[in-house]
DNA sequence: TATTGTTATACTCTATAACTATA
DNA sequence: TATAGTTATAGAGTATAACAATA
């Protein structure tokens, strides 16, 4: 999927390849199980993170997001062009918008997210659940160490 | 070094964001560990790869490692500018380059990858020697199912 | 005619600077 | 004066097309 021929094992033993071709590998497994929902797995992740919080204005979604503001504006335009999400202006501070929801988008969250699952499932389809857990803990070990 | 906020843990226990931050802090550890030898961790990896080879041509190179062959030639005018590489006509083919390391190649080879075991290490500072182990084995095997 | 290395061009992604409307 | 959203611009990074030398 990566790579079509032997790195030799002095290259592929290493944690940044690893990695990388993990991460390839299940972002090409997002595009074919997303592609049926019309979104990316950026977008996914927006819709996640919009899902489970009090509404918020684009910058702080976005600092949140670890995106830039500019960058924001461009996801947004895609996600309410697909009636995913609305911008509504904030009553209490007119320059801001608060982004929401919309049925579509929740509806639209609930499917691709058993979508998602069936990547990581499929990403992981070499290990029994025991490990595939035991992966997912050791990652968010290594992660958290630099919160 | 990723993101400052908390993302909730919906989005941060997936898969695609676990592997992403791990390989941008590894990035971020790589980059400040090989500072002192002026060479990119993609860099290292292309010497380490020439190290364990019979002389290759730039495009045979640029297949194995998954890169253009016209990103190849910055890759190389850059290793080449810095007196790593040496790019030596094919005798036989005299359309093709070989490229082999240099003496000072070699020694930044060897250098460099103890600073590389080293941004290894910190990245997985939280783990024991068992759990790293583990954490490579795993990777190993999700990624080799798709070979 | 096809292939290697190269250069020129275009495309994507993202960040910086500048503009507007509000505060 | 400062800030939220937006737009315009510029910068990396990479891929496609075109070119010269050789096969």
């Amino acid at each position: 999927m990566t790579s079509e021929a032997d790195l030799g094992p002095r290259l592929s033993r290493r944690l940044a390849y690893l990695l990388k071709r993990a991460m390839v590998d299940l972002d090409t497994l997002h595009e074919q199980h997303l592609r049926p929902f019309g979104i990316t797995a950026r977008e996914l992740a927006v819709l996640l993170f919009l899902d489970g919080r009090e509404p918020e204005s684009q910058q702080q979604a976005a600092a949140h997001l670890g995106v830039d503001r500019t960058t924001m504006v461009g996801l947004l335009d895609a996600l309410e062009g697909k009636d995913l999400v609305a911008r509504r202006p904030d009553v209490e501070d007119r320059r801001r918008n608060v982004i929401v929801l919309t049925d579509t988008g929740q509806a639209t969250l609930r499917k691709a997210m058993r979508a998602s699952d069936a990547a990581e499932r499929q990403l992981l389809a070499e290990l029994d659940d025991r490990e595939a857990a035991q992966l997912r803990e050791l990652l968010k070990r290594v992660t958290s160490g630099r919160a």
